[in-house]
DNA sequence: TAGTGGTCTAGACCACGCC
DNA sequence: GCGTGGTCTAGACCACTAT
């Protein structure tokens, strides 16, 4: 029953010490504290700086550090619950949203994106790219790609001279027109990506910083009227699905 | 507008070492192929072993790789769909429920669960211990806390000398009883985590693995019933959440 | 300019799976 | 035993932030 065995297998030296500083953590520091700088660390505990360096990557991961290059690393409050279903049955960008609009553009989809929207080849889709903020702090980017003919109502390609829309414009009457839409279903996935350049950028991250991807389907007239590709920080944000809200979380 | 400027500022080298292997993936190797080692992709990179190990790993987080040792680096086969929401409303080992029953224990929940059951500090509660299983592998492990106030029908803490029921029989009568509750609501949360070492054993990973940690609160009789944390592969699985299944993913 | 975390090197040895 | 990936070292230099 007891547990106390002798280690019959060593664990590795970066898995114990982020055991002792994750204690540390809990006992001897207060959230947005700054910790001594890596290589004081990596000498107090006798270790080389990468291999403490493993240990505080492990620790960042799991939302407990934010290491930010030239200033230091801090302890990080918990994570933030972000709601992901606003609504049972809702397009983007209706009440409740908690998303900002930041930009629009047309352009052939990724792969994945065109593969869910059965788009051919080579078609360009409206894109509206938006941003989810928590506390003054972005938290999520997202990408809504949206075919030319899911809504009609919005200027498709025009032809070179006539520049359509500006871009806030277009964004707008885009969601506008999915709006009229008669929303049949949705569907959501959820998987772990790195960051791209750009939404690292947005993100306050280094490019590869871990994300939660979460891909969204909006049905309509039996096909995919819409997808959403969301982008969150996976070192600060819970996603959470129909918060019920009875109690605190606590411990 | 085109963004094909110079580089202003050069990417790391395992950032475009990354890139290199991702595109490489995608038109030179097939599902479950092996990679040179990771010593002769290094020299054929010209950069060091541990550079290279930095744009393996985010590939093997993307999904894109995996690394077994003494076996070698085989390219992924695509991230299974896993659907979290087996039926609007239900109890887990229910109808649909994708898990099977591994062991029972009563113990007192770790601090995090203990203030979502809102049990009393050093209060027991009864654990079953779970396992999903996807093509015969293992994708997902669990434990269901359940405090001994939801299910009364259950042999509580025994004294010492009534060994009570063996761990099979617990188990599936916690579950049995807990059926018998009224439902009233449940909530999930979806977060990034690190494999602690016994479920990264079941799971066949190492520790500190990266996982998907969802967390289930089962709510009954105006209190939390009962909760889930579930610990998913992130490398392999894709969560899905009401499954729509109109289209195959392709791309 | 000083100090931080981020990148990179060239080694060494270890734990594991397979033959 | 041999080859694989996993761990670890002791350095160096770079990019960024704050002062």
């Amino acid at each position: 029953m007891g547990t106390t065995q002798l280690e019959t297998v060593p664990e590795p030296k970066y898995w114990h010490l982020k055991t002792v500083l994750s204690e540390a953590l809990d006992s001897e520091f207060a959230v947005g504290e700054i910790l001594p700088n890596e290589r004081e660390l990596a000498a107090r505990f006798g270790v080389a700086r990468a291999t403490l360096r493993q240990a505080l990557e492990q620790l960042e991961l799991e939302g407990r550090l934010q290491r930010r290059r030239g200033v230091g690393t801090t302890v990080a409050p918990p994570r933030v619950g972000l709601d992901i279903v606003p609504a049972p049955q809702s397009w983007p960008g209706g009440p409740g949203d908690a998303w900002q609009t930041e930009g629009y553009e047309r352009l052939a989809p990724p792969a994945a994106v065109a593969g869910l929207l059965a788009a051919a080849d080579g078609a360009t889709v409206h894109a509206v790219r938006r941003t989810r903020y928590t506390q003054g702090q972005p938290v999520a980017t997202e990408v809504l790609y949206v075919p030319a003919g899911s809504v009609p109502g919005v200027p498709a390609d025009a032809p070179q001279e006539a520049p359509a829309l500006p871009d806030g414009a277009a964004a707008a009457r885009v969601l506008r027109e999915l709006h009229r839409l008669d929303l049949e279903g949705q569907d959501r996935a959820v998987e772990l990506g790195s960051a791209r350049a750009e939404d690292a950028r947005l993100l306050d991250r280094l490019p590869g910083a871990p994300v939660l991807v979460v891909t969204t389907r909006y049905f309509s007239g039996g096909r995919t009227a819409a997808v959403a590709v969301s982008t969150y920080r996976a070192d600060t944000c819970r996603l959470t699905f129909g918060a019920h809200d009875v109690l605190p979380v606590a411990g």
